[in-house]
DNA sequence: GACAAAACTGAGTGTTCACTCAGTTTTGTG
DNA sequence: CACAAAACTGAGTGAACACTCAGTTTTGTC
């Protein structure tokens, strides 16, 4: 692995935990080995670092949310819904560092002055919701999700419910594991048709 | 106003929005006129000004919902839960900054190491999901509420999906406020007995 | 108005920070 | 092997940081 990448890997996980002004340089360097020149060779400056690695997890969100669904069977709109809401809840734990950075304030800070922050984070946080919508319109359509509640803003709130889910568990307030079936059947209480 | 106070509310602004890292003693001691000693003297250090913050939030907030529920009739559970949710939102508005400052992770790092700061956290969630809970009880003795669901659970995800929502409000990720109706309905549909 | 306690001051201190740059090593290609 | 481009190095720099402390001002009480 090139020294490019594993700066990229480890910072990713120190900004996500320790957060971006508490990252040092010098960590940096020290635990990846490489000298603090090599992070500026690589990178214009720390700032350019942490938008390289929002970058890199824009890529991987959308690129597992688009192989797990592309050639998916599935029988209902609710079906697929409940499938999304579960790998969500996968994808949160097999990409922990990466979901608690995402849940960082520096980085909606960061995008209200800098456009490139701000079209990344919406990049993701559409393809999510993106997909929990088409669900409920597949649900809709086939008649196992309720006719009178809107995709859109009932998407919002699917997303809202797991997302605020996920900073439980990050944040060790309450298991949030032992949740996981209680969400389930509230999501398909919350959608299916009578 | 005394300068102790002048200084805990600016301090509580700054950290809420900029974080605490990224709020200095000396950026706290030009907005609020105070001298950067008078800080210390108040406060034995950033961090301690930071935990006599916590401590208001936590009385103020604890205050708001024993008055707003100690003498207010309610007809039924149900009805009780839905006012639940709907005045943790209004608080929210109402306390902005308060609820962004709950919701910046260095809080959380602060209180894996430091148990005056856990125990502010753990008091606050546990006031604000103890009394979901609480609704959620009387709704299933009064029959407005379906019996087969666990109230702390149900609690849980309860304020997962409110406290979720504030978060993506202070974020200006989605125009929030759209939504109120929506998760009104979506809370209702959630907790009512067939 | 005398006095002590409480409130307040700000220049000074040592440390840490992101970033630079002149130079060295490694890599890929003919 | 020759050679250039790419990758990498780490001591050096000025700025910013939290915090101290010896001293001054304000406040409350008799």
């Amino acid at each position: 692995m090139k020294k490019k990448d594993v700066i990229l890997k480890a910072a990713m996980v120190l900004f996500a935990n320790k957060g971006f002004t508490d990252t040092s340089v010098q960590e940096l360097s020290r635990l990846t080995g490489a000298a603090e020149g090599t992070l500026f060779y690589h990178f214009k400056s720390k700032e350019g670092l942490l938008l390289a690695i929002l970058e890199t997890i824009r890529d991987e969100i959308t690129d597992q949310f688009g192989r797990f669904f592309e050639n998916r069977p599935f029988h209902s709109g609710l079906e697929r819904a409940e499938e999304t809401v579960s790998f969500y809840l996968y994808l949160a734990g097999l990409m922990e560092d990466e979901f608690l950075l995402l849940h960082r304030h520096f980085l909606y800070r960061f995008s209200e002055a800098k456009p490139e922050f701000r079209e990344n984070l919406e990049a993701i946080y559409n393809c999510l919701v993106d997909i929990f919508e088409k669900a409920i319109r597949t649900g809709q359509e086939d008649g196992t999700i309720i006719a009178d509640i809107q995709p859109r803003k009932s998407a919002l709130i699917l997303f809202t419910m797991v997302d605020g889910l996920v900073r439980f568990k990050n944040n060790n307030l309450y298991d949030a594991g032992a949740l996981f079936n209680e969400l389930m059947r509230t999501c398909r209480r919350m959608l299916q048709a009578p």
